[in-house]
DNA sequence: ATTGGAATTGAAAACCGATTTCAATTAGAG
DNA sequence: CTCTAATTGAAATCGGTTTTCAATTCCAAT
């Protein structure tokens, strides 16, 4: 145990959850500025590797990382800004768990995440942005094959 | 619309759910061997802009895609062999939708992964493989120093 | 206190998938 | 057929992750 780790280790269980190795590496480095990226990137493995941290993947290409707690809980993530709010349910878990029990599937871990906008970003924005879709019915191919020809006429975001 | 993004188009949606950019390629060029990996790529960021298909993010850093299906599902994927199970439940949907309505937040994606051992996987296994953390209660940063130096002291894998 | 081997560290390089660039090619309206 | 805009393949770039390696630090045995 060295000093760097106790360092990385406190700072790590004292921060909120899901940070970025660079932003709990800025946090280490106002206590120790000598402390590398590649230690704080090791000693989060360490933690994981342990048991009392786990990686998480939102969907924006960096990895994150949470402490283990006590209950598996879920995100409400905002594209826009970042942001992330966490959430707690037993009837998520439970029903997550007896669906994994059909299966005969043993859960190590579980990922619950609703991406969109929050509250503030909405305002921001126009009401037209996509929502979840809970409606589209066609799956056949060919039907797809005329849409995307139309649908590629019209200019698209880059 | 050229012959590329046809054979694309058509394998993506012939082709079984998540596909990475890397296997989709693959099956393509069993058809026409002369289409590069970013044509596909961009194809495929095509169809999502366009609304039938979404990025998806299991938990190994690798993107997928999937074809927008009529409602959100969640998957239990096995870290063993990768194979993944779709499932479907309204109910969670709606828990999630009552959770980010609750919090102002506007859901564009939902994620529901389970990630663990697969039956199969977990025949061929140990039985003391990590289940999911439904028990830690301490939190405290003095008892989980602790832990780590007794932990780090036993080897771990690499 | 000293020592020697093992573990850890900082810095830099390698890695790897995602994304972009660019010159050449192709589609398709006129 | 011709012209222009869209699309393509190949290669470069990007940005975060992971590994390498020589130097340093730890610590149990002297």
């Amino acid at each position: 145990m060295t000093s760097a780790r106790e360092i990385i280790f406190r700072t790590f269980f004292e921060s909120e959850s899901h940070l970025s190795v660079e932003e709990l590496h800025e946090r280490v480095q106002k206590v120790d500025p000598s402390i590398a990226y590649s230690t704080v990137w090791r000693t989060l493995k360490l933690i994981c590797d342990v048991g009392l941290g786990e990686k998480k993947y939102f969907g924006d290409g960096v990895v994150r990382y949470d402490r283990v707690t006590s209950s598996p809980h879920g995100h409400l993530v905002c594209r826009e800004c970042g942001s992330t709010e966490e959430f707690f349910s037993p009837e998520i878990n439970r029903l997550l768990q007896d669906r994994a029990d059909e299966s005969g599937h043993l859960p190590q871990e579980f990922r619950v995440e609703v991406i969109g906008l929050c509250l503030q970003c909405r305002q921001g924005k126009s009401q037209e942005e996509p929502q979840t879709n809970l409606r589209a019915e066609s799956t056949a191919v060919d039907d797809q094959v005329i849409d995307i020809r139309r649908s590629a006429r019209g200019g698209l975001k880059s």
